[in-house]
DNA sequence: TTATCATTTGAACGATTGTTCAAATGATTA
DNA sequence: TAATCATTTGAACAATCGTTCAAATGATAA
């Protein structure tokens, strides 16, 4: 966290009063540091073209590593490094059915998160 | 986009019957290949705690960039290049009132999002 | 066992990102 | 006009990211 240089502390824009319960209630209201993180972090997750066609991939059912790989036209390494991090975030599962992994969604918020995301992309 | 080497065409897994045909009905169902690069782009925005803290910060009313450079203990600076992302991404508009500039949420989308973000968190 | 297949993993690379610093606008006041 | 304030902007930097390549697992079959 840096150290704040061009914000005095408690009053800026040459007014003092508003500025002050502002702060204050914005503060109380403001959710944990280490919640905001997590946030971040989890739509780092879907910040990244590749990683949402996957989901797409997986909207309708469960589908092998190569097959992603193929429907992606990418690597089976690439898809798999992508996977790791979906895992990571609980958004995708997997089941091992011999040598073939089969990769599903986890649960529905990452159909609504993403459908949130187009309709801000063609309301706006 | 890269060219693919380990995937091969229209068979994977040793398993070539139903493949086929869940590739075929996948491609038909992906959306447009813009579509998804606008869409990483809009949670490549929220993907920041930085930029997540200043949207909760303007989510009661409008705040001035000085005020919201003091509540994130940041430089103006550093805010002010953060908000140009989220005016490019549509999440927030502003006004100006003589010297100052007051930034607001631009819609509910906002909320919404971020509501569902902490959804994924909390009951994952 | 050996061989092969499906997938994962680690290192390396260029590309992108967030912050800092300094300089440049935009707007008000003297 | 000049001076000051609020904000923006551009360049630079370290840090992070996504892909590639090669090597390593994990599992099945010969």
């Amino acid at each position: 966290m840096p150290e704040s240089k061009n914000a005095p502390l408690g009053d800026c824009c040459e007014e003092t009063a508003v500025h002050e319960d502002l702060i204050e209630s914005v503060r109380a209201d403001m959710p944990d540091i280490a919640v905001l993180y997590d946030l971040a972090e989890l739509y780092r997750i879907f910040a990244d073209s590749t990683r949402i066609r996957i989901l797409y991939v997986l909207f309708e059912k469960e589908v092998c590593v190569c097959d992603i790989a193929e429907l992606l036209n990418m690597t089976v390494s690439a898809v798999s490094h992508q996977l790791r991090l979906l895992r990571g975030a609980h958004l995708v599962r997997f089941r091992r059915v011999g040598k073939v992994c089969f990769y599903s969604l986890a649960d529905d918020h990452v159909k609504t998160i993403i459908g949130q995301g187009i309709e801000h992309l063609t309301e706006g």
